[in-house]
DNA sequence: CTGAAAGCGCTTACAG
DNA sequence: CTGAAAGCGCTTACAG
């Protein structure tokens, strides 16, 4: 049987409370006492139960992050350096993907609400209007919630923007723009929004598909794209899967890239999985993640946080532009 | 301020005691009484505090997935399916990512002894002897960390070598084995040993290269390979990172794959992340997670469990070989 | 079938 | 600075 609190205070013939205040690093203990409890804690090998501590104070030192997917570069990436950011912190990261299935998700909801955390990262693609969820710490990537959920992002317009300006000064004349719509309000829209402007800007006429995409659905979107715009000589597609699945089907149809077809995507760099080596721009995941916990950690303590976060994304030239 | 059960046992009129039977579900209760519970449990909206169980019933509900990174495929799926099996049996799952550091292993191991989660499911590479583990209920995959943690694997031995043979009866005369050899007893092992076996039986001479690696290792490991093997006309690569660092390497070099060199890898099919299209000896990601997890719902049910299941892999021809 | 009570291992006012 | 006591929200013998 584990030592309670109260069998290091009898050792050491002293109350439980002194002892609480010992393991808590009051310093409001004599140093005599503080000794003698040290003395017990060693002797018992004692270490505080857990539970009991977080019933006690009614928090569980736990933050659920929930994803779409886990087996995906960009949120595996992500989770790794949330797991990193939050043991800092003192947090454990209870791993959620909802797989896009929106019961699941819900089920994850109401045990946040239940409290079995006591915060959360959402990434995930449902709105949830859970009304128990109000008092409940939530921050998010990318996503736009709501005001009371902060959310970090990256300078989707800017890049895109820039990303799809080199294929054009690089000698493009048909660029496209191949995504899908987010189902919450996003700041993924911003690259849709920018390609729309740098067309506009350009004279350029739009080849764009950009609808809503359940995830598996990429070939029947990159095959929609291609019927429709056999043309192109440049594509900006948004989303590493996308990217991954696009570059695949116009190889197989003999299509040369660069020479024939550029593409740029947005994320589309992942070199170790083995993915293609593809002119990107690059998300700053770690810093992204590591921001999105510290956002957190602020909401649970009840700190004023900012809304809305955005970091600078870094443009890498792969062997998929001229 | 959330209702608690004494809330529910005024509104109702009974005793906590039967508002508990209510909610656990213990059928000694009286239609009529349960009745009037239900109803002010409704009212109330009252939902049980999940901390005070846990406290009560000693135990967490969460279970604990430590891998050595997770931004990888083959511990991504995995920590999808152990996550989704976990949940179907009221499991929590706190991911960790000890990326090959010790010392956060260490910490890990603290908290499961400390019984902040009910059990773990442990990949990871160093061999912990913390005795205050003992108790607490541990599985793992491929490894063999002694006999009270039972393990889920793969046919390795079986595998390798049919993939050996494949290589060999379809022409190949030089055959290499490109491997890292692990930190703790492992089943992984028995892939070398085949290789060395089906050499053997073949009367070839080896051509393998097999040390302890660091992950990040890989392309120098693959280096060394190829100078001394340069010859080799067929390549069983044991891994996925490191088979995609030899694939480029080789492709690099100006071999052709597989008209010079045919590679068979295992693991080395993970198309999803955009990888490479390679033959490939293909684990059972799902089954293996969720036999772990059912192993390890066993043990913390103090139930029976078998030391080791083997799973049987596919063989998945891809563009590496001919 | 049901209620009153003890107790899980802590923390935290409250006195002194 | 320190101890005795109350209480966090549950579950579970124990009587009846």
């Amino acid at each position: 049987m584990e030592a309670t609190i109260k069998d290091v205070a009898k050792y050491a013939g002293v109350g439980v409370g002194t002892v609480s205040r010992v393991i808590n690093n009051e310093k409001a203990v004599g140093e005599k006492t503080r000794q003698k409890v040290l003395e017990a804690i060693e002797a018992l090998n004692y270490s505080r139960n857990n539970m009991a501590f977080q019933f006690r104070k009614n928090e569980t030192r736990i933050i659920a992050l929930l994803v779409p997917v886990i087996n995906h570069p960009f949120f595996a990436k992500l989770a790794y350096y949330v797991e990193d950011e939050a043991t800092r912190f003192g947090y454990s990261v209870i791993l959620v993907s909802s797989q896009q299935n929106v019961d699941k998700e819900a089920a994850i909801i109401k045990k946040i609400a239940h409290r079995e955390v006591d915060g959360a990262v959402f990434v995930t693609h449902y709105m949830h209007e859970e009304e128990s969820l109000k008092g409940c710490p939530i921050v998010s990537i990318d996503r736009n919630f709501g005001e009371n959920i902060p959310y970090v992002t990256s300078d989707n317009y800017d890049a895109t923007k820039n990303a799809i300006k080199y294929m054009i000064e690089g000698g493009a004349k048909k660029v496209g723009f191949l995504g899908s719509k987010p189902l919450v309000e996003s700041e993924v829209s911003e690259r849709a929004r920018a390609y729309v402007d740098a067309m506009q800007e350009y004279g350029m006429p739009l080849r764009m598909v950009n609808e809503v995409m359940q995830h598996g659905e990429e070939a029947a979107v990159v095959s929609d794209f291609i019927k429709q715009y056999s043309d192109v000589d440049g594509v900006f597609v948004s989303g590493y899967t996308l990217s991954q699945v696009f570059y695949d089907e116009m190889t197989a149809l003999g299509k040369r890239i660069p020479d024939d077809v550029e593409i740029v995507s947005y994320d589309g760099i992942f070199r170790q999985w083995g993915a293609i080596n593809m002119t990107s721009v690059e998300q700053p995941i770690e810093e992204m993640a590591r921001q999105v916990v510290r956002l957190l950690v602020k909401k649970i303590h009840g700190e004023e946080t900012p809304a809305r976060t955005v970091l600078k994304t870094k443009f890498v030239l792969g062997a998929t532009t001229k």
